[in-house]
DNA sequence: ATACAAACTGAAAACGTTTTTTGCAAGTGG
DNA sequence: CCACTTGCAAAAAACGTTTTCAGTTTGTAT
């Protein structure tokens, strides 16, 4: 039975006593340059029979470059987030390339931090989701190394940038509701720190204005993209007699957190009150009743950006094909009964 | 206006001689050795000035350690893993440790290149959520270097290993429904190649035999902890006339598949069913109705692996607080009418 | 056979640090 | 005043590779 892994330490220098050879014909080996037959097999069975792998360090160290690719999101473990690092997985797993992911928690300087052990750690091209790292620092990034931007719609960095129309976005959502007759409709927003929420929720005034409805102030509500934040506004909503028929969420979870304060008092999602999401997370096609929502095609934002970053690394420009944000109407939504 | 970063690629070098030192000394600056003061605050500046970071690559070179964790996890974008994960970065952050995070896919190829590349860039450690992974090489890497294992309840490997009792947690699934009346319940169990899967079967059928209950043939149903998996076999069993008044599904996915199979057929969770989960994700406590399940303390787990995984690094030996699974009572299950 | 090119191998340099060793100056005890 | 520590900084070695450079062998054409 051989065991499995390096046996203790092997360097390259092991396997080249063992053969009878330079240190340098086995690196060749290894790296598949050109190599006398007979000592090409020689040193290939060596370094099958001690099961050498090459020390990745030592070679970062000599080639200048590890690799990696630093990825930067508000927290790993939102289910949007992750939709889009499955995508980034995916891609990079492909070109022999590894992501080293941190989450920067909506903390200015933890994003700092966490640029700065990339630039540490040497990692060979970097991407920026979203985040409140500054242009200026963006662009000094981009200049020195391969960057790419997702969701950080105004900026003007030299980098290729992805984005997906969320103003258009919220546009259609609240349309959505405006044509199945609704004319009350609250708004319930992201944080307005965040560039995201603050486009939607001028997607959602667009609409309203561009149908000629009035938007009463109570009915714009800011959240934390979280479903407590939505539930609570949505309980006093109510609980203040607020007339609306129809809420639109800013996002997926608040979606939720609207729907639970609904049911709990006594009201029915779609038969009383429509509710439309923002996000079209895993879960949402099968909450009851499935919930009618934008869909953000997450995964091929980061299969996009992870192509672009792997271009930028073979200093090839990236080419970005534009991706859309689709309704996806569900069982949330219905035309007002009157 | 000091622009932040390296400006490119300085050296430890480079400082010594703007600062008129020797490397050795700049290096002794850096990591807070015992220097004269004039040229300790001389290089400092110069260290400022410069914005100079060493590179952590060359360092690893040097020292054999690289300040970075491997984590394997099935799947980094499911809610649940990515609940672990979120544990394992909040320790790993103030211990100056990098987490280098890999999925595997349920997948044993893709594990075993994961550990590969985690050997390869020479990791302090490694943290292994589950897997398929034989125990024999387990063995052999524990024997290597330090590692902790998640969620592997059989393997005897010389390794601390954190595990929550599956097994009973289900069993306190099924005697809660058990006690609300209900007879006739259905389990829709994870796959079988799974561990956790198993075991929670093995804990329905311990409450169900404990309970003096007879289980039919068709009360046993296999999915693959996704909700589809769970909608498709509920949606079968109202087909086939099959009578059951709860269900205990394998976990809270397959729960929300199975909710939305009943509102489907026309029947409210319950009102007409009772549901139970496992694993209580974020979301579960903002669905309708609220989901009954067992609570898996993700986060914690992933924060008592983390501190292993660090007591280990340093030489120590790791203690491991046990870890308990909770019964959430919310409102998808409710006593039997009858 | 001889000169010369081609093909390949081994020695050595390089990558950017930390750590060990060496060297020097000042301090201390007899 | 000498021998001997002590304290500290510079020089050098080391980490494990890749790559450059020089040297050796082999082959080829005259």
């Amino acid at each position: 039975m051989t065991s499995v892994g390096n046996e203790r330490n092997l360097t390259i220098r092991d396997v080249a006593q063992r053969a009878g050879v330079s240190i340098s014909t086995v690196s060749r080996v290894i790296n598949g340059k050109k190599v006398r037959d007979e000592l090409q097999v020689n040193v290939q069975r060596v370094l099958n029979e001690l099961n050498f792998r090459p020390s990745a360090v030592a070679r970062s160290m000599v080639r200048g470059r590890t690799q990696t690719v630093g990825v930067l999101v508000e927290d790993i473990s939102s289910s949007y987030y992750a939709e889009m690092i499955k995508g980034i997985e995916r891609i990079l797993e492909r070109t022999g390339h590894h992501p080293l992911f941190k989450s920067s928690h909506w903390n200015l300087q933890l994003e700092e931090e966490a640029l700065q052990v990339f630039l540490d750690h040497n990692v060979d091209a970097i991407v920026v989701v979203g985040g409140l790292i500054s242009e200026a620092r963006l662009q000094d990034l981009a200049a020195r190394m391969p960057l790419v931007l997702v969701g950080r719609g105004g900026v003007s960095v030299d980098a290729p940038t992805i984005n997906l129309d969320q103003r258009g976005g919220a546009y259609a959502a609240t349309r959505h509701l405006i044509e199945l007759g609704h004319r009350q409709i609250v708004h319930i927003g992201g944080p307005t720190t965040q560039e995201d929420a603050v486009a939607r929720r001028l997607g959602y005034l667009d609409a309203m204005s561009d149908h000629g409805l009035e938007v009463r102030p109570d009915w714009l509500c800011e959240g934390d993209f979280l479903e407590t934040s939505a539930f609570r506004a949505t309980m006093q909503l109510i609980e203040n007699s607020t007339p609306f028929t129809a809420v639109f969420a800013a996002n997926d979870q608040m979606a939720l957190g609207v729907t639970l304060a609904l049911h709990r008092k006594g009201l029915r999602v779609s038969d009383d009150v429509s509710v439309v999401g923002f996000d079209d997370l895993p879960v949402s096609a099968y909450v009851v009743p499935p919930l009618t929502t934008i869909r953000q095609p997450a995964q091929q934002v980061g299969e996009l950006a992870a192509h672009a970053a792997v271009s930028l690394m073979a200093g090839e420009p990236a080419q970005l094909a534009p991706l859309e944000l689709k309704l996806i109407v569900r069982e949330s939504t219905r035309a007002l009964r009157r």
